[in-house]
DNA sequence: GCGATCAGTT
DNA sequence: CACAACTGATCGC
């Protein structure tokens, strides 16, 4: 029953086309040097670091999209031989290099993969994918969201990576004599690290595989393998820990700062007076982050105030390159899908985004009244077109079964159940024709 | 050697 | 502890 149209970030079944978000490993399981199902679709950017990802990649496979210009691509049916047009169009999604969304127009309706992305509001850079996706979507409506759900829950609110990129300046500074290590993974963080090395004109050091990198991306004079030539450290994430900093201070003061992880939990709205995360939520105060800056603070004991010190040597600072809770809530509010479903469900604390959000969705508001809603009339039209093509997200459809009972639970208006049964890696998604909904 | 899976790490 | 993203060990082929 493999008759798969397209795949996004799937590469586990056959399809007519693959499409790749970006290249985060949790992304492209699946996917290899040797890879020859089909043809990739992916962003120009993402094409440049691809054989460095994938030595030895027949790159004639990959097909390079402009972002933000539409794109026809021509599929044979899988199951009737006959062909059909497809239309994509990648978005910045402001996650890490190269990542994109793709907004695909086709027989099957409108529908949005957000990938991986951050949805900021303030910056020029933001104010621009805003207005490349209002203009994509003109008077299209899309049928079916698939979201970044990653920290859809209102407990995860926190400050754009501006507003943090300053902070790591702040404890840099207020750190001179110290070594500086900091880490991060193969792509992403990139804009962090530019902003130290602008600000406090220095170098940063990389490790010999991230300079490529780096030079791929077209930074070269500004990281560097050469101890000597700064104090500034960039190092793997997975060789950052508790006892590489108690060892590099044997030798020089050091500290380390993690943009990343979870220290800045914030307690869940509905539970109030039981702290969710342990002591080091505390002292993380919201209107310290909603101010412009908030960023020169009262540094008891050479402390910084928002930023969080857990270890004698390590701050931890909410920079993150998925989006917080609130700008998920103003993308979803922008896009006004009929209908969504969330990408990631490892989390434990995972609650399906219509819970929050299915008020701000077509579906719903269809579902109220207004039979001569234009909104309704194309989603029965997109209904009848799902019959036989479906959007199909998930491994399997067993899985697939529950989820949809979930959306079921959380619409008819019963708390939202956690899903720790369900548990799963990110998964891609896969458009199948034929393929019966329930 | 290859991919898949699992157990760790921040 | 929560996450995302990654390494490394192990297993079957």
């Amino acid at each position: 029953m493999e008759k798969g149209l397209i795949s996004v970030d799937r590469w586990t079944e056959h399809s007519q086309a693959y499409f790749l978000t970006h290249l985060h490993s949790d992304h492209t399981q699946g996917l290899s040097s040797s890879w020859a199902k089909g043809p990739i679709f992916c962003s120009r950017l993402t094409a440049k670091l691809f054989p460095f990802k994938f030595p030895g990649f027949n790159l004639s496979l990959l097909r390079l999209l402009a972002v933000g210009t539409w794109h026809s691509i021509s599929l044979v049916s899988p199951s009737s031989a006959s062909s059909s047009t497809l239309q994509v169009m990648p978005i910045d999604a402001h996650h890490c290099p190269g990542a994109v969304m793709f907004l695909f127009r086709g027989e099957f309706g409108c529908l949005l993969y957000t990938g991986d992305f951050r949805w900021e509001t303030t910056s020029k850079r933001a104010e621009i994918g805003r207005t490349m996706l209002l203009n994509a979507l003109k008077d299209d409506v899309v049928d079916i969201l698939y979201l970044d759900n990653t920290y859809c829950n209102p407990s995860y609110a926190f400050p754009s990576r501006a507003i943090i990129a300053q902070q790591v300046i702040d404890i840099i500074v207020s750190h001179p004599e110290h070594d500086i290590i900091i880490g991060i993974d193969s792509l992403g963080k990139e804009d962090l690290l530019l902003h130290i090395s602008h600000e406090l004109k220095i170098k940063i050091w990389v490790w010999p595989e991230r300079l490529q990198t780096m030079h791929l991306l077209g930074f070269h004079d500004i990281f560097t393998t050469k101890t000597s030539l700064t104090r500034v450290r960039a190092v793997p994430r997975y060789s950052f820990s508790v006892e590489t900093l108690e060892g590099l201070n044997t030798m020089h003061p050091t500290i380390g700062i993690m943009p990343s992880g979870l220290p800045w939990v914030v307690r869940p709205l509905e539970n109030g007076d039981k702290l969710f995360g342990s002591l080091l939520t505390s002292r993380y105060n919201r209107s310290k982050w909603s101010g412009n800056g908030g960023n020169h603070t009262e540094k008891p004991n050479g402390n910084l105030g928002s930023v969080e010190k857990f270890h004698k040597y390590i701050y931890s600072v909410p920079y993150s390159d998925h989006s917080c809770f609130a700008e998920i809530e103003d993308f979803v509010k922008l896009v006004q899908p009929t209908n969504m479903k969330g990408i990631v469900s490892s989390s434990s604390c995972y609650v399906d985004p219509l819970y929050y959000f299915g008020r701000l969705c077509g579906a719903y508001q269809s579902a109220q009244s207004l039979p001569h809603n234009k909104r309704k009339e194309r989603v029965e039209r997109v209904l009848a077109v799902n019959n036989k093509t479906t959007f199909r997200c998930g491994a399997s459809a067993g899985v697939e079964r529950k989820r949809a009972m979930t959306v079921k639970v959380k619409s008819s208006g019963i708390h939202a159940s956690r899903m720790s049964a369900l548990r799963r890696k990110k998964r891609g998604a896969k458009i199948e024709e034929n393929d019966r909904p329930n």
